[in-house]
DNA sequence: CCATCTTTGTGCACACGTTCACAAAGACAT
DNA sequence: ATGTCTTTGTGAACGTGTGCACAAAGATGG
């Protein structure tokens, strides 16, 4: 059953591996500041240490774009700024509309980041009848019945989520139905869309819960057994489903909201 | 140079390969989501639809773990919520800081997927001393004066980065010389950290880049080499540097905020 | 106790991503 | 021109992640 989600078998289309698309607009913040610092060029091994990354690994991204650079030398930072953008498809402009206005959706609203490099906040929608016509970042919010006529009035095809989890599969297919092929999901749930649609998840929760296993695989490590990292009782295998939680006490269900 | 950042070569702890890691999280929210169903058991048909995964891909992260499920049945669904809280770490408090609280940082302490599973704010720092004892989402604000004595006070090892991109990689050494090991960063800078850190990032505007390139891809495809794909004229290879600034038009910093 | 049916756990093959290491390209000086 | 020196671009080896497909485990019914 296609959930559309991360099995992209595309990506093959005589293209960009996937793992190198990530990596450009890092390249490009980088290379940005050094056009602004006026840096006429750069090798690979420079702008991949301002990257973060090794440069072995950004000359080969570098290769799948074409071969820009010099040897002896190395890159031509306004050449590649331009190159980079191209391949991203920044020198066009993207309207986007943001809907949730709640925290997070005015604090992304608010995201310079948002403005530059193309893209162009659209819209704002939210379901709140109350909110309609209140400006967040100088845009006045719009309610979601709206949302149809926005989304085709602007020609919207990238739709940023972030209303609270319920909400957010009902809108995605609105969105999707409206005619956006991109979404970029802030609120945790898995949206399941259609071949062609393209999802990106921000989960604050999820990188959390990763930076956690970490940290308790490095508390672990260093007082081998140690520590209070072994706990409470857990809960005995399988009750035989009937009466849901067990004789002892119950499963702190971790999971309150 | 060790810039510390994603080649961490660990991981390799005789364990849990990262891949599956990212994704015990996302079982988990399905998980818990049955569990409030009182759902007892699930195969790994039906959870990996919930998750939004392939099933032989989550058999397989479940193979890490352990031998949890029964042949024939399923899953339990208690006992696996148990063990994968364990196994990232969620059973145990993890005190974390969040530091630069404009409209994002207030966003995230607002955020109710924080206080749940183990994790809780244990206080919110600003530069601005005119935020100072502001309350946001209840937690009064603390200058960042008080940063070092705030971790060590609470044990903090987990550490939340709002704040601009000038002021990130100030505040992350900060963090990580008052004992701080793991770090989300939501500003929109490279990190380096020593080894024996972890750093993840959220970019808001690396996920809209990214949706920007299939975007364009799929506009592409659709009428080959027919619309506006090929634009303005590029700029001339190398200008030597000089007076900066295209000719066409400006190349509008990436980072605003 | 045996047969059947469901569902797990995993061996295997393949795809993708990373890194090394080096030949070839070109700049630059003499 | 010729030689030296720097730095790219990439072939090849390796490691990680994915997905198929199936044997083995166990439930369930007769």
């Amino acid at each position: 059953m296609a959930t559309g989600r991360t099995h992209r078998p595309a990506t093959r289309s005589r293209g960009i591996p996937e793992a190198t698309v990530a990596r450009l607009p890092l390249y490009l913040r980088a290379l940005t500041a050094l056009s602004e610092r006026s840096v006429p060029t750069v090798s690979s091994e420079e702008l991949a240490a301002a990257a973060g990354v090794n440069s072995a690994k950004l000359r080969k991204d570098f290769s799948y774009l074409g071969s820009y650079g010099t040897r002896g030398v190395g890159y031509d930072v306004e050449y590649l700024v331009y190159q980079i953008s191209r391949e991203l498809g920044l020198t066009q402009d993207w309207p986007v509309v943001i809907v949730g206005i709640g925290n997070l959706g005015a604090a992304l609203a608010n995201y310079g980041g948002f403005a530059s490099r193309g893209f162009r906040v659209a819209a704002l929608i939210d379901a709140d009848p109350a909110m309609a016509g209140t400006p967040v970042a100088g845009i006045p919010v719009q309610h979601v019945d709206e949302l149809e006529k926005i989304v085709s009035d602007n020609g919207v095809s990238i739709g940023v989520i972030s209303t609270p989890a319920g909400a957010a599969q009902q809108v995605c297919d609105r969105l999707v139905a409206a005619g956006v092929t991109s979404i970029l999901n802030f609120a945790p749930t898995v949206l399941s869309v259609p071949d062609g649609v393209d999802v990106r998840k921000v989960d604050l929760s999820i990188e959390l819960q990763i930076l956690a296993f970490h940290e308790q695989r490095k508390a672990g490590e260093e007082t081998v057994g140690g520590t209070g990292v072994d706990q409470a009782a857990p809960p005995v295998r399988a009750a035989t489903g009937s009466s849901r939680k067990g004789p002892d006490g119950d499963v702190p269900a971790v999971m309150p909201a």
